[in-house]
DNA sequence: TCCCTTGGTGATAATTTTATCACCATCCAT
DNA sequence: ATGGATGGTGATAAAATTATCACCAAGGGA
């Protein structure tokens, strides 16, 4: 997920989608908004960790990569809502499956950090 | 992929897998490795870009998250070769399902980045 | 006018990851 | 002993990401 001096590899479907996912939450993002979080204060509170700014900047990053778009509602106060686009939502399968396989492999790695600490 | 000092959330699934094959070659290595390239020094010249130091690193920490297992051959020259474990085996539908969405959005990312330039 | 809520941005530091370079070890052939 | 091939590591620089802090804007209510 590191690539703007060497440049994207159109090619390579692994670096398209490092690009475009690999950060640290983008994934987690995604999750939260597919389960209907959508405003930007209710993210930075479901998601532990994360603070408003980065929140801000993943998610001009994920609309400007089209996985997100962005509603404005001229209310008060300003409501924001941020929707996965058909491209976002060709992510779901596959954050779903990360996360899986994620749960499956936490005990593995706790006892293996544990262990050599 | 960056929480050494932010410890991993072993109740997270996205986290676990974050911190296990979140950077930027380790799919690419497994997939290689997959394919039946399993020396270091095969590895260094299939997968282009990467330094043989990096790639070392890398290897490193697979074996030590349990994706990778070392098998050194006391032949000569010397031949190491590495082979994915059960849990990196497990691995691989996602690789494959991460690479094919990345083929996927390939075309929609160069539109989008060369437009906005 | 002052404050609150929500959404947003710029500048800068702190962290982490990647890259580069030099170097070492083994084994064998010349 | 010299050199080539393979595997590996330490130190350090470079690059990228993430975190922190201060600040701004719009709109409405007290």
């Amino acid at each position: 997920m590191y690539q703007r001096k060497i440049p994207i590899d159109y090619d390579c479907g692994l670096s398209v989608a490092m690009e475009v996912v690999g950060s640290k939450w983008k994934f987690c993002i995604l999750d939260e908004i597919s389960k209907g979080i959508k405003r930007p204060k209710d993210l930075v509170n479901f998601i532990s960790g994360i603070t408003k700014r980065v929140l801000q900047k993943q998610l001009k990053e994920l609309e400007l990569h089209g996985l997100l778009e962005k509603t404005i509602y001229t209310e008060v106060p300003l409501r924001v809502e941020y929707n996965l686009t058909t491209s976002g939502k060709s992510l779901l399968p596959l954050i779903s499956a990360v996360d899986q396989w994620g749960m499956g492999f936490s005990s593995q790695l706790k006892t293996i950090l544990e262990t050599e600490a």
